[in-house]
DNA sequence: AAGTCGATCCGAAAGGTTTCGGATGAATTG
DNA sequence: CAATTCATCCGAAACCTTTCGGATCGACTT
C-alpha cells in the first residue's frame, strides 16, 4: 500500500521525481534513480493501477469475452486459450481479464459496457466470423484489439493467423496427388472465417486437380469426435459417392473418423486415406493414432505469444504493419494416406 | 465515455448531485433522480472504475489465482469453476479476473503484487490446504476473501463448504451396515483440507462399526480415472487385504474402479461394492454407470452462488456470521452396493 | 562578466468519482 | 414575526499517478 508520496517523503524527494525515476525518465540522476528503485522495492511499492489509468489511460489490463456455451467446449481447448493468454500477459506485467457472457446475451452491449467502464486497454478476439461485428464495433470505439484469425481478405487491424487456405489446399492436394478423386472434407461450423477460408483452399485444390466438387462430400459441423464419427458413418451409408480420402479440420474429428471406419470394417489407409490439420493439443496426439495420422501441424500453443505481442503493440500505438502476423505450419507425412491404385 | 460532468452539464446540475442521484442517496429529489437516471442511460454512462476505485476503494473486481498446472486438470472441472464464478459476479455487476500463475511461481508474492496494484476488491480461494498460507496472508493484508472449503475446524473467515466429514462417513457406514469389513477409501492428494476431513469421516465411521482401519486400504492420489484404475488393480494384486467395498472420492475415480474391476473379472456389486461422492459434473453421470452408482451428491455447480454471495458480503463489510455457509448434499442409493453375505 | 547550456529537480494541474460540510430557500413552529 | 426545521442542492477536497512548464545551479562559452 505504499504510495509515491511515501517514497518521496522517505527519500526527501518530490513525488514528481520519484515517479520519473521509477519510469526511467531521462532527467533524473543515476544515483537518485537507484536510491528510488531500492526504496520502492524495500517498501513493496506497486503503482496503483486505478490512478495510473486515470491519468495515462493505461491500466495494463486486457480482456477476453467469451459466450458461456463456448466454455463447455470439450477437451480443454478453451482452457488452453485462457491459460496461454493469461501467462503471456502476466509475463508482460499486464493482466488478463476473462469475461464470460450469459447464455443468450447479445455481444456488442457487453463490449460497450466494458469499454464504458474504462478499465481495459484492449481486447483479444477469438473465433472471428466472416464479417465480425465486434471488429467494426471496437474499431469505431477506438479501442485496441487483436484478432486470432482474420475476417476478410485485406484486414486493417492487428491479427495473428495461420494460412488456413493454403493448409486445407495442401491436405487436399496431397490426397489428389495420390489418385484420390472423391475427397471428403469435414469442416467446422460455417460462418467462422477459418471455415470459409479452408473451404476455399479445399475447392481450389480440387479444381487444380481437375476434380469437380461434390457438395455431398463437404460437411460442416462441430469439430469433435462425435461429429467425426457420425459424419463418416453418414458418408458411407448414404446413397452418395463413397469417398476414398477424408480431410479433417482437426485431430478430434479424425479420431471419430478412425472409429467410424473401424466400425464400418474399413481400413486406414487401405480403404480410406485420412489426413487432418493438427492444432497439437496436449490431450490428443496425431502421432499416437494407429496408423499414425498425416497432418499439417500448427500448434495452437504458438499463438499466444504473437497475439500478446500484437495487442500490446496496438495499445502502444505501433504501426499496423508489424502487428499483422502469420504463423507457419509444417506438413508431417505419416501412415494414414496411401495411393488410390495401391489397393 | 460520458462522464458525470457531461450529465451534470446536460441537466444543469452539479456533479455532486448527479453522483448522489445515481447512487440512490437520500437527499435528492425523486424527480431529479429519474431525470438523471434517464440521462445516464441515454448517454450510455458507465462509471469509470478507476476513478471510483481511487476514491471509494471499490473497483467491483474480484480475482481468482490458480497455478498453471491445475488448469491442465482434465474434464473441464476448472472450466466449471471459472465459468460459474464469472457468471455469478457478472450478474452482480462485478468483474471476475482470472490470474494464472507460472508453473513454479511462489504463491504469496503473486497475491502481494495483485494487492499492491490495488485493483481488486477481494479474492476467491479454491483448493485450500490444511493450513493454508494464503488465508493468513490475506487476513493480514486486510483484503476480503472467501474460501471454497475450509482450512481448520473453527475458521474465522467467509467460506462455503460441504460437510465432507459427514459425507465420507455416510458412504463408509453405508457399506459397513451391509456387512463389509474391508472397506477401501480412494481419497484425494493429502494436504488438501477436504481430503483430511474426509479421512476423518472415513476413520470415524470405521470405528463406529468396530472395524480396525488398515492403512493399506486408504489410498491418496489424483482423483482421476487413471488413478482409480491403477489403485484398484493394486488393491487386488498386492498381498494386502482384498476389499469388498470401495469408497471413491469422486465419480471419475469410480469410473476407473469400474474399469479395473471389469478387467479383473470382478463384478459390481456381486464381488465388490462401490460408492462415491458425486460433484455432479456434466461430463460424467453417476446414474449412467452400469450398475448405476450409489453416491452422495453435492453439485459443484451449486457452489458459485454462495461463494459470490459471501465474497460480496465480505467486501461490503457484513458480519462474519452470515458469510459462512454450508451446502447440503443428498444420498442417492442406486445399484452399486450389496450386502456382503448375499454372494 | 554576461549569457548560455545541461543536468537535475519541483509545483501544479489533470483525470473522474465520492463525500464532507455547508448553503439556499421554502415551509413549519412558537 | 423570528426561529427552526426540512428538502434539496452545491463547492471543494481527496484518492494516486503522470506530465507540462518551469526553476535552480554550477559549468562553460564568448
Amino acid at each position: 500500500m505504499a504510495t509515491l508520496k511515501d517514497i518521496a517523503r522517505a527519500l526527501d524527494l518530490s513525488i514528481t521525481q520519484v515517479s520519473r525515476a521509477l519510469n526511467d525518465h531521462s532527467d533524473v540522476n543515476e544515483e537518485t534513480r537507484l536510491r528510488v528503485k531500492d526504496a520502492a522495492r524495500a517498501m513493496n511499492y506497486h503503482p496503483n493501477v486505478s490512478a495510473r489509468k486515470l491519468v495515462s489511460g493505461r491500466s495494463g489490463m486486457v480482456g477476453l469475452v467469451v459466450p458461456q456455451h463456448r466454455s463447455i467446449g470439450q477437451d480443454g481447448i478453451f482452457l488452453e486459450v485462457v491459460a496461454g493468454l493469461s501467462a503471456q500477459f502476466s509475463g508482460r506485467g499486464m493482466h488478463f481479464v476473462l469475461h464470460i457472457m450469459a447464455e443468450n446475451e447479445p455481444v456488442l452491449p457487453v463490449y460497450q459496457k466494458l469499454i464504458g467502464k474504462a478499465m481495459l486497454d484492449g481486447f483479444v478476439l477469438i473465433d472471428p466470423l466472416d464479417h465480425d461485428p465486434r471488429v467494426d464495433f471496437l474499431r469505431k470505439a477506438g479501442l485496441a484489439f487483436v484478432v486470432h484469425g482474420r475476417t476478410t481478405e485485406a484486414p486493417d487491424y492487428p491479427y495473428f493467423d495461420i494460412e488456413n487456405k493454403r493448409l486445407a489446399g495442401e491436405l487436399t492436394s496431397f490426397l489428389a496427388a495420390r489418385g484420390h478423386r472423391r475427397i471428403a472434407f469435414l469442416n467446422g461450423i460455417s460462418g467462422r472465417s477459418y471455415v470459409t477460408v479452408r473451404e476455399r483452399g479445399y475447392l481450389h485444390a480440387l479444381s487444380q486437380a481437375g476434380i469437380a466438387p461434390d457438395r455431398r462430400l463437404h460437411l460442416n459441423g462441430d469439430m469433435d469426435e462425435a461429429t467425426g464419427l457420425t459424419a463418416t458413418v453418414r458418408l458411407f451409408s448414404d446413397g452418395g459417392p463413397r469417398p476414398t480420402g477424408i480431410v479433417c479440420g482437426n485431430v478430434r474429428l479424425a479420431r471419430g473418423v478412425y472409429q467410424a471406419l473401424e466400425a464400418l470394417g474399413l481400413s486406414v489407409p487401405g480403404d480410406v486415406s485420412v489426413v487432418a490439420h493438427d492444432d497439437h493439443l496436449p490431450t490428443l496426439r496425431a502421432s499416437a493414432f494407429f496408423p499414425a495420422l498425416t497432418v499439417t501441424k500448427a500448434p495452437l500453443r504458438d499463438s499466444w505469444e504473437p497475439l500478446a505481442d500484437c495487442l500490446t503493440g496496438a495499445i502502444e500505438g505501433k504501426p499496423l504493419a508489424g502487428l499483422q502476423r502469420i504463423g507457419n505450419y509444417s506438413f508431417i507425412e505419416r501412415n494414414s494416406a496411401a495411393n488410390i491404385q495401391s489397393r
